[in-house]
DNA sequence: CATTCCATAAGATATCATCTTTATGATCTT
DNA sequence: AAGATCATAAAGATGATATCTTATGGAATG
């Protein structure tokens, strides 16, 4: 039996089982069933959820409903799907872009402002960098000194520097070894980071590279409130500076 | 015309304009398509999207196609669908609770542990107590306290009074005002929080209300430096208090 | 206020196209 | 002749299409 049993246990008949009512698709009570069975450890990532075929025959529906279900679980970043011989869905292993992308979705729909964002990031950020220097290996202080080497080679190319001083930033996350706080700066990146910097001077450039050094520093010599402490004041920085620049551009677009 | 312009530029023809090798699904073309217009802001919450219909007949596609990138939409959170006349898809407002148990699924198929989530709720609490002492309105305070005296009437319900200290700490958030913390905390207390809280003794409980009138008064008071230190230190006795639950449930398993 | 109508999503069924893995077989090399 | 390599076919799966029927929700209608 290739499907996992806590499947299995909502379809027990070969009759459909779901008719009562339809007041929920059928195809949603499907994905309740996988997700329930996913938080309740009966699902695992890796598991066969099963071809498009199998659902359907299983949970006594069409091939249709099965689909609609797996694009949710897809879409959910639930199960992966594979086409062609041997494929069929399984448990997907987690996906933080995916999920990145998802936050940066619904941050949009909900209008927030960059300040909200950048304070939710100088959060993060802040506790990121206390248990880096808590937790960070000696791999995390090579990471950190290879990126910062990089960023002061490209210090003049903007968008190339802006985007080492994200690795940078994520980089610190990673030294805390805590994969929430990884998952929700990825996410809060994915929002607030400028693809163009156009405010950034050189002498603003060299500014943020120093701090960056202490900051790699205070981490190695594990000095975890100055490490905070830095970060904090470094961010709030960067949100003054976005929250500038986002409204010398909502003035632009007035006029 | 129902649909936004935006949506139109790919589906300028009667023919199928996809083909080209079909490398990626017709329905994924669709779904970045919409997505990509919500972040140029082509899109806004509220646009109609148009029925499955409308979709396949201007992208020149089947309605099963149109039907799989209504069903990830929807599942991504970016469309609401409505059956019935006058139904169809159209833009989400956002959906925090959606968000949150992706975030839980994520977090669940990651497997981080309560230490890393307690942590990150940490980071995200403190400011969250920090930011309410700085904003808070009259009616946050007057919610806070409705909050505290309700928690006092149900002190030995500890099935209610935990569910009590939950929405006090998100109460907190709220009164903040920032809205990315708020749904940063309801995700992860969807994962965090207990349904059950079998080791809270009468004695603790009272501890834990007398620290959440103390952080009532500091908020309104406005000392954002007390408050987040009061948040810091009761949320590290909480995170205690969960590793040491977990560590004790997981030796109940061996045995 | 209840009823009817109708547009719409939800679901079912059948069929074909396309992709991907695997097995097979022919050919080339040693 | 044995083994390696590449082309090809078969099989199993998703992707996509077409055409139905059914359930639902809203608005017009009485």
């Amino acid at each position: 039996m290739s499907l996992h049993p806590a499947i299995l246990n909502i379809a027990r008949d070969t009759a459909p089982i779901f008719v009562a009512g339809r007041s929920v698709s059928l195809s949603s009570q499907i994905v309740a069933e996988v997700r329930d069975a996913l938080f309740a450890k009966k699902l695992k990532p890796g598991d066969f959820l099963g071809t498009e075929k199998d659902l359907a025959a299983r949970f006594g529906v069409s091939r249709i409903v099965a689909r609609d279900a797996l694009r949710t679980l897809q879409a959910l970043g639930i199960a992966d799907i594979k086409m062609g011989k041997g494929g069929g869905a399984r448990v997907s292993r987690g996906n933080p872009r995916l999920f990145a992308e998802t936050l940066a979705v619904q941050l949009d729909l909900t209008g927030v402002t960059v300040a909200e964002i950048m304070d939710a990031q100088r959060a993060i950020e802040t506790l990121a960098a206390e248990l880096a220097a808590e937790h960070a290996t000696a791999a995390d202080h090579a990471n950190l000194k290879r990126l910062l080497d990089e960023a002061e080679a490209i210090i003049d190319d903007t968008p190339a520097y802006t985007r080492s001083c994200r690795d940078f930033h994520l980089a610190v996350a990673e030294a805390s070894h805590n994969r929430v706080l990884i998952v929700q700066l990825i996410s809060l990146q994915h929002v607030s980071w400028p693809t163009e910097n156009r405010t950034l001077t050189p002498q603003v450039a060299r500014r943020v590279l120093a701090v960056h050094r202490e900051l790699a520093n205070l981490i190695e010599m594990r000095d975890a409130a100055g490490a905070r402490r830095l970060m904090d004041d470094h961010v709030k920085m960067i949100r003054a500076r976005r929250v500038a620049e986002r409204a010398h551009d909502e003035s632009d677009h007035c006029c």
